[in-house]
RNA sequence: GGUCCCGUAGCGCAGAGGCAGGCGCGCCGCCCUCUCAAGGCGGUCACGUCGGUUCGAAUCCGACCGGGACCA
């Protein structure tokens, strides 16, 4: 087999269908194609495999490019940016492929098949044979006369490839050498009887005429990697292909249980992730380590990292199981190597979003968010876990009030005296800082009271925040201010009076 | 049914003929502590089974078992 020498210039390609919501196990395949290009300097073709009108649409072809911007992963070729090998949507290439039908047909490397499955099954029993062992060859050596007299029944006839009666054996760059024997693969359809050609031949002859050096893809399309090899070997015959790619084929991303991460899976909608507040960089971090690593000792990289250290042939061959849980722990990694700046600037769509600020931010507003942000980003695994934490600072103070279940649990009868007692000690402090505003808390509560910090804070956190789970509290309550603050306190302890 | 891939802790990865008790996540405990995080310390948990080759096997070979995928 002829493969591509050093000298050629490696490309790779990422050729999804647009059906659907772009999946996690998509990315990762994307991810790893478009490492490999960048640690090699190759380059990045990016190619849309819609020819499937019933399932495909205009929305996900959107999608896709959504997703693909919204991580970084810049395609040095494909839909919008355009390049040598145009068009990149196979709907807009029917005509090539009609030509190279053409040439295959012309030199014999298809022929035509007219048997039904019922008719190959129905031989297979008669032989003794398993019925369910799939195409026969029997069509392989018709005469024109007996094809004429097919067409005269009415048949038409589906295009096949003959595979080769040699073993096919290739080196995989992520498992080695495999070997598919001679015989265990029947020859497929190439063309139906419509004319359609089908993704066994599309795929391959885009890939071809695009000069595309390295195949990386899912293990899901190891079983028809020697179908592709033989059909690679006919289009070099005829012309059509100078060499036949690499191949490599990554594993499963599994989902729960022991089952390949489902399209329906919600966990493998990747806009959800984005909604949830998932930096591009955490989840493309994480995707990365489904099949490979960086090191045995580190998991938290950037992509400039990972491009730099990125091999294809250190790609695990084990199926990778998709944990959110760890997915979260290294967007939390992310988010804090984030610059407080940066934070904000992050956080606020977010922000929005939730409804906690409006549209147009003022710069009081900014302000607070800025002071308050260094405290919440250690807190957060997901940008939108800052709505719940910073809320109590942009809340009117008509509208504001604890939440019900924190309430319950912290603002009983026994938290009036600490909350009158806070109401005393902050009343009159002759400045409102955070350290001021924790010794006369502290004077108050804890020596006063004599009270355990975690019971005196608790009410008074609640009170202020509306939350039992807060940023720190004397640092909340200086920002939002000494009248704020009091109100809010003077309206607890008067719930709390007329509860008791 | 045929073909192919994969079995190292609950999960993800290292280890590829030489003492497996590595790293991260999770979980548990402790420290820190105004809550929750973060951080620090400690703990928990693994080579699918059976053979073979070898002085020595997670690693090489074979069979089996299990999981998965593709084709039909």
């Amino acid at each position: 087999m002829s493969t591509p020498d050093a000298t050629t210039k490696v490309r790779v390609r990422f050729c999804p269908s647009p059906t659907g919501t772009p999946h996690v196990g998509l990315i990762r395949t994307a991810l790893f194609n478009w490492a490999h290009a960048r640690h090699v300097g190759g380059d990045f073709v990016f190619r849309i495999e819609d020819t499937d009108a019933a399932r495909d649409s205009e929305e996900s072809y959107a999608a896709l490019l959504d997703a693909l911007r919204w991580l970084g992963m810049d395609w040095d070729e494909g839909p919008e940016v355009g390049g040598p090998y145009e068009p990149y949507r196979q709907s807009q290439r029917r005509e090539i492929y009609a030509d190279v039908v053409a040439k295959l047909v012309e030199a014999g490397e298809v022929y035509e098949s007219f048997s039904t499955p019922e008719e190959v099954e129905a031989r297979h029993r008669a032989a003794g044979r398993d019925p369910k062992l799939g195409y026969d060859n029997f069509d392989r050596t018709h005469t024109d006369e007996q094809k004429a007299a097919f067409r005269a029944e009415g048949r038409e006839p589906v295009l096949r490839l003959r595979m080769p009666d040699h073993d096919i054996t290739f080196t995989d760059l992520v498992r080695g050498e495999i070997t598919f024997r001679a015989g265990s693969v029947p020859d497929p359809v190439l063309v139906r009887a419509n004319g359609e050609p089908l993704y066994t031949l599309v795929n391959p002859v885009d890939d071809a005429l695009m000069r595309i050096t390295h195949v990386l893809r899912g293990e899901d399309l190891l079983p028809s990697t020697p179908r592709q090899i033989a059909l690679y070997e006919a289009l070099r015959r005829v012309g059509v292909a100078e060499f036949t790619p690499h191949f490599g084929h990554m594993p499963y991303v599994m989902g729960e249980g022991n089952k390949k991460l489902s399209k329906r899976d919600p966990q493998s909608n990747l806009f959800l992730y984005r909604e949830r507040g998932f930096l591009p960089e955490g989840l493309l971090n994480y995707l990365a380590l489904l099949g490979w690593s960086i090191a045995d000792d580190r998991d938290v990289f950037t992509m400039a990292e990972m491009t730099e250290a990125f091999d294809i042939s250190r790609v695990s061959a084990n199926p990778a199981r998709f944990d959110l849980k760890k997915a979260e722990a290294i967007n939390a990694a992310h988010l804090r190597a984030l610059s407080a700046e940066e934070f904000v600037e992050r956080v606020l769509p977010h922000l929005r979003e939730a409804g906690v600020l409006p549209a147009e931010v003022s710069a009081e507003q900014r302000a607070v968010l800025a002071a308050i942000a260094p405290m919440v980003q250690e807190r957060c695994v997901v940008l939108s876990d800052a709505a719940g934490m910073v809320g109590f600072l942009f809340a009117d103070e008509d509208a504001f009030a604890p939440e019900p279940d924190a309430a319950a649990k912290t603002l009983g009868a026994d938290a009036e005296p600490v909350l009158r007692a806070s109401v005393e000690a902050l009343r009159d402090l002759p400045e409102w800082t955070t350290a001021a505003i924790e010794e006369a808390l502290r004077t108050a509560l804890v020596d006063g009271l004599g009270l355990k910090p975690r019971k005196a804070f608790g009410p008074v956190r609640v009170a202020i925040t509306g939350r039992t789970v807060s940023p720190p509290l004397y640092e909340s309550m200086e920002l939002l201010g000494r009248d704020r603050s009091l109100g809010r306190l003077g309206r607890a302890l008067e719930s709390v009076t007329a509860g008791a």
